[in-house]
This record gives C-alpha cells, sequence and structure tokens, in this order.
DNA sequence: CCTTGGATCTTGTCAATGGAAAGATTCTGC
DNA sequence: GCAGAATCTTTCCATTGACAAGATCCAAGG
C-alpha cells in the first residue's frame, strides 16, 4: 500500500538540521547561549521544562508527546532521557519547579502585604499564570511523588504558610488551626481548579483576582 | 532476547475465550442479561463504563488503556469505538453518567436533611466514593464538552442546587447569592481534590465526613 | 598538544496504543 | 422469513514511550 516511502520517520527532520551546520564558518550565535547548536545547545533541560509547562497549559498533560518536545527544541527524539529519565520525571520536574515557584510568589506576597488574604489571591493568580505547573502539581499519578527534590520543594512551599496562618489566628490551638489552614487551602484550591477547568464561564472573570477576593470574604478565617 | 514469545498479543486471549463457549449445551447464564455473551452480550457499554470507572480510580486517567480494557469485557480491541467514538467519548460518558449520580445524590441529601452543609458533605462523599467519575468530570481537556447529553447532565445537576442555596441565605441578593454558592462549591471541591491527590495524607481520615464538616464550619454561608 | 573519561545527544529498534476501514454476525421490525 | 440496522471482529497504520548502542563534545590532566 504505502510501498513507495521507505520508512522517512520525523527523524530526517533533525538529521537535516544536524547536517546543515557541519563546520559553518560564520556562527550564527542565533541565541547568547547556544555553544555548538546541536550537542551541548547548554540549556536543553530549561528549554524542555518551558516547552512542557506552555503544552499542558495549552493542550492538558494527558496530550503531552515527549518527541513533539524533543522536536520543537530542535533535538533528537531521545535527548529527553537524559535530562528526566522517562516522562514521569519530566513532570515530576515540572511539578518540583512549580511548588518552588509558588512559595516564592507566596513569600512575596507575604513579606509585601502581610495579609491572609492576599495570600490565598497569590494562590489563584499563581494558578491562572502557571496553569501547565499547576496542572500537574496536583496529579500525583503523573509523577514519582517520591523524589526527593519533588518532596523538599512541596514542604518548603508549604512552611511559607505556618507564619501567615499564625499570624491570622494567633488565638487558635493546634488542631483549630490546622482546620483553618485546611478550609482555605480549600478554598483557594477550589475555585483555582473550577477556573482551570472551564466552569467558570458564566462569571465575570474580567478580574479573577477580584473575584477571588469576593469570594474569600466567606472564609471566617480572615 | 524476547525471540522465544512468537506475538502472542492479547487478542490470543479473546479469541480463546470466543472459541470456548461454542454452543456450550448448558447455558451459563452468569448474568440474567446476556443473550449470546459474545455478539451482543447486551450491557457491553455498561460494563465497560464501569470497568473505565474504577481503572481511572486506580490509575488515573493518562493510564486508562481502551484496548485493556476490552481486553477485562472480553471483546475485540475495537469493539468500544462503536458504543463511545473514540477515548474521549469514553471519557465524555463517564464524566456524564458522574454528573446524573452526582446529581441524584445531593437531590436526596437535600430532601432527607434539608441542611445546606450536608449536601456539601454529600460532595465530598460522591468525590471519595466515585472518584473515577468525577476525577474526568473536572479535566475539560479529556472530553467533549459540547456533547450535549453532558451539557444537560451537568445542568440539571446544578439545578438542583438552587433550591437549597436560596433557602441557605434568603436574605441575599442575585449577586451575593452567586458568590455565597461560588464560594461553598470552591471549598467543597477543593477539599475534595486535594483529598484525591494524596494532600490530606497527615491528616486523620478515620471518618472524611467528619473532617468535612469542620472545615465547612469555617464558611460563612452555613 | 594530546589523551582520557564523562556528559550529552543521535540513531535504530520494539511493543503498546488509538484509530480507521472493511467485513462478519446477530437482532429487529415488517 | 427477510431486509436493514446494530453490534462486534479482523486487519492495518501512524504515533508514542522506552531501551540499547554508538557518536560527539567538553573538561582536565599529563
Amino acid at each position: 500500500m504505502r510501498a513507495p516511502t521507505p520508512t522517512v520517520t520525523p527523524a530526517a527532520t533533525s538529521t537535516a538540521a544536524v547536517s546543515l551546520n557541519a563546520e559553518s564558518p560564520t556562527a550564527p550565535a542565533s541565541t547568547a547561549t547556544s555553544s555548538s547548536d546541536t550537542y551541548h545547545h547548554g540549556d536543553l533541560r530549561r528549554v524542555l521544562l518551558d516547552a512542557a509547562a506552555k503544552s499542558i497549559a495549552e493542550n492538558g498533560a494527558a496530550a503531552l508527546s515527549l518527541r513533539a518536545l524533543a522536536a520543537t527544541a530542535g533535538v533528537s527524539h531521545a535527548a529527553p532521557v537524559h535530562h528526566f529519565g522517562d516522562k514521569a520525571g519530566l513532570f515530576t520536574a515540572v511539578a518540583t519547579e512549580g511548588f518552588t515557584l509558588l512559595g516564592e510568589e507566596l513569600h512575596s506576597v507575604w513579606t509585601e502585604t502581610g495579609d491572609f488574604l492576599e495570600i490565598g489571591v497569590g494562590y489563584i493568580r499563581f494558578a491562572l499564570e502557571h496553569r501547565g505547573h499547576f496542572e500537574v502539581m496536583f496529579q500525583p499519578e503523573l509523577m514519582n511523588l517520591a523524589d526527593p527534590r519533588l518532596v523538599d520543594a512541596k514542604t518548603r512551599a508549604f512552611a511559607t504558610l505556618d507564619e501567615p496562618l499564625a499570624a491570622a489566628g494567633p488565638d487558635r490551638d493546634d488542631q483549630q488551626a490546622h482546620l483553618a489552614g485546611l478550609a482555605s487551602w480549600s478554598i483557594v484550591h477550589g475555585l483555582a481548579t473550577l477556573a482551570l477547568s472551564d466552569n467558570l464561564s458564566q462569571i465575570d472573570l474580567a478580574d479573577p483576582e477580584d473575584l477571588a477576593r469576593h469570594v474569600l470574604m466567606f472564609l471566617r478565617v480572615v
């Protein structure tokens, strides 16, 4: 049926890309950080992470293709293996970066405003702005939950909330403080998740952060 | 390395299953609704839906394999196509059933208790008991959002909440009622999602419904 | 300058999967 | 009974993730 085309896999594309720069005298230097453009282009791991987050944000985690990712980065289909091991490793790296970014975001909100409610607003803003990371962070089946770097990033991100939570309710005992934190986390996480799953389309989302503030006013904690 | 096994695909299993019941005199009648057991075994759609929900609950939606599903049901790998079209169609059917079940559950809770807080508890109970359905219901990328049956089931499920929400806050205007409903939905949805994503492992989950009641006490709505 | 080891990337290959096409079998209504 | 519809099977193909083996580049020491 399809005999005329003798196994011309997509690899042909990358092969062509490789062959065209054999000792080209005029160094292109398209990006300032690329040393040789094919081998060891320096930040492949970062490029792949960014492309993964973007792809997940646009098409969901289930539709992510390692091979398509490698193609957009201009490397062979097996190149990602060296940096992430397998697909779960890539998701784990995305989630780890996500928890680190989230922790930094919430920490800076707290130091700048000192307002517990604004931390909740920041949580929702993070989910909307880093949709790719956020989606992976809360799908444990996709990643390796035991990865030490993931556990560490997660732990540090949540440790950021100890001080704000204590400040919001100084008179609560451990049990009540824990429940108050869980209630706060639940409402912001729920609102973020609903927004990302197309369940707030009927609502005016002109300013998501303002909507978040109004919703959070129904929480007794703040 | 693996030469000794000459391409024994899973199809061999279903073939064997077919050949063993060629005109067996003693009608097995394992399930009362199966007419011929191979062709037209009556409730393949139902069997596939149940198997899908179970598989998703155990391994996540991303790991669902249509072929494995068909194998467990004892049919060929293309049989599901006729009932669901493609993988997105199957997810759509699971989500549709989920919204219908959720609507029925919440409605019966309201008629039995008349307590708005208990509806929230019922939401979380549903998520934990029908984990497979719940996971799919809020991953729009997996399904066909425009499917009329899905839209209908979704609409009717949420319409169930109109009366309870109005009863919980009779003095609120439309704007405030809408926000109160969103806040309630957010906190129960968030708690359910966090529970399903292994983020409540540190908390005593001996009685999830009791935990839900304690968390919901932080909501000004109830 | 040269070499040696490690890091990084490529090529080739395989099994599993989703999907499509075409045909076989069974059921239903007339 | 019979024609058409519904249901299921068989066969085939492109894509994907994973693995193995090899090629290329870099860094450091002689």
